[in-house]
RNA sequence: GUGAUUGUAGCUCAGCUGGUUAGAGCGCUGGUUUGUGGCACCAGAGGUCGCCGGUUCGAACCCGGUCUUUCACCCCA
């Protein structure tokens, strides 16, 4: 027999990650529920025709496609084969794996669109799967926590991530990290501004990586995707230009001045400056960075990236403003923006910074242990008692020697031992320990539910 | 998808230029202690050296393939 495996890039969770993964999901739940967005759920798969087309064709390669059920090679020929994986593909696999959030709620939005309320605000809590390459922070399988709002154009929402994204941060004890904004249309603008109107989309997939290889390769790899070299010349004063928010968008408003879509992008984005103002929020770790591009190609207004300061791990969250991103499936008109934050990076970026607080990990208050089956008896009895009472506890379920009981006590970190003896039976008590002092009092079943209630 | 890299006990890792029966620490099981855990001491179990094939008198070690890990690119949470 071989030893059993998983697939590539995906993962087990035990007892100890389960406990601090929720409390990474119950801090994302709560606030998301605070600002008043709505859970809902959708299928892991869809349907590939759903999925296709919406990331672009690097996305489109990294869909998990699903193998039709039964005879899945009844619809192929011996031409289709001979064509290749493009035409056998669609009569072999219909299904495919989510491969991020936003469009199944896209699809469902368009699908539901009579019953909703809108402007809708809803929270989505589930895995995603991506054929990529596993790396450090890169899996296979991972969870998203999105939170979109769709039928508004309303900055306020805008204004509204910044403040959940502060609040959970603020909730797992992050406090060093860069919320970078930037805006798509502030990226049309430039692209237009340098005379390469229509090519933001390769201009972004290029400025996004400024920080990681430089302007240098930048301007390289600008040349390889066509830019004229004046083109490219006249970027350099953005890439150069180190000042403050105030001062980057006086500047912006001067280098844009000929293209109308730069302008809105930089009035937008002061707009929702102006709302956060209004709101009482100041503006910490909210970072304007003009390079910040984020390739999904749907975004057209404002675009989002978290970073963590002195970590390993890339971006733990994003997104942006979506205009469109219904109107493939029939609905057009409707605007939505959302973002999401990525809890196995979380994990991570916590781990690393060692800042999983000690609560997460609680389980079980009391063992009650016992020395033969009167004992084991009398401790069932008992059990039902501090369970009524709210307090968490458990027996030890084989009568076996007490040293056994003591260390699964200790290897499950409980930290109280109820003995059940003789003595004890004949005086309704129970002999009990804390293991972390090694204290031993005998006192009323009562008295003890009264002490551990506080725990 | 491209180019590297990793794999030996449950875990972390030794294992020389290919040479008898593959080791250590931690963990695990049992005992010293049949009403008391952590500490100590003693004993013990546990490995098809990722998998398949090849070279060789002989392979954990060399070669090929494959899977897995990690990393860079691509892209991204």
């Amino acid at each position: 027999m071989q030893k059993p495996s998983l697939p590539k890039g995906t993962r087990d969770f035990g007892p100890v990650q389960m406990a601090r993964r929720n409390f990474i999901l119950n801090t994302i739940k709560d606030t998301f529920q605070l600002f008043g967005y709505q859970q809902i759920e959708t299928p892991a798969m869809e349907n590939l025709s759903t999925l296709t087309g919406k990331y672009g064709d690097e996305g489109d390669q990294l869909l998990f496609k699903i193998l039709n059920s039964g005879d899945f090679l009844k619809k192929v020929n011996s031409d289709d084969i001979a064509s290749g994986a493009a035409v056998t593909l669609p009569k072999v696999a219909e299904k495919g794996l989510r491969y991020d959030l936003t469009v199944p709620f896209a699809r469902y939005v368009v699908m539901n669109r009579n019953e909703l309320t809108f402007p809708f605000k809803r929270f989505q809590i589930q895995p995603v799967w991506r054929a990529d390459r596993p790396q450090k922070g890169r899996y296979r399988e991972f969870y998203q926590c999105d939170a979109d709002v769709v039928g508004t154009e309303s900055l306020v929402c805008e204004a509204e991530i910044v403040l959940m994204i502060r609040d959970v941060f603020t909730k797992l004890g992050l406090s060093s990290y860069d919320i970078k904004v930037n805006n798509r249309k502030i990226l049309t603008g430039i692209s237009e501004a340098i005379g390469e109107s229509g090519k933001e989309g390769p201009l972004c997939v290029a400025i996004d990586k400024l920080d990681k290889i430089g302007w240098q390769k930048v301007k390289e790899e600008l040349g390889e995707r066509g830019f004229a070299s004046q083109s490219v010349d006249k970027l350099e004063p953005l890439v150069q230009l180190e000042t403050d928010l105030k001062g980057k968008i006086a500047f912006l408003k001067d280098f844009l001045a000929t293209s109308e879509v730069g302008l809105k992008g930089v009035s937008e984005l002061e707009e929702m400056l102006d709302i956060l103002d209004q709101m009482g929020a100041n503006l910490e770790h909210v970072d304007f960075d003009i390079m910040l591009a984020r390739g999904l190609s749907y975004y057209t207004g404002a675009i989002f990236e978290v970073k963590v300061k002195g970590v390993s791990i890339g971006s733990v969250s994003g997104g942006g403003r979506y205009d469109n991103l219904t109107g493939v499936f029939g609905l057009s008109g409707v605007s939505g923006v959302g973002f999401s934050f990525g809890v196995d990076r979380l994990y991570d970026v916590l781990e690393e910074l060692d800042l999983f607080p000690e609560e997460s990990l609680k389980g079980t208050t009391l063992l009650l242990t016992h020395f033969d089956q009167k004992g084991f008896r009398y401790a069932l009895n008992v059990l039902t008692q501090f369970r009524n009472a709210g307090i968490k506890a458990e027996i030890y379920p084989d009568v076996v020697k007490a040293k056994k009981q003591f260390d699964f006590a200790n290897k499950k970190g409980i930290p109280f031992v109820g003995i059940c003896g003789d003595n004890e039976i004949a005086t309704e008590t129970l002999a009990l320990k804390n293991l972390e002092t090694g204290n031993q009092e005998n006192l009323k079943v009562e008295e003890v539910i009264s002490l551990l209630k506080g725990n």
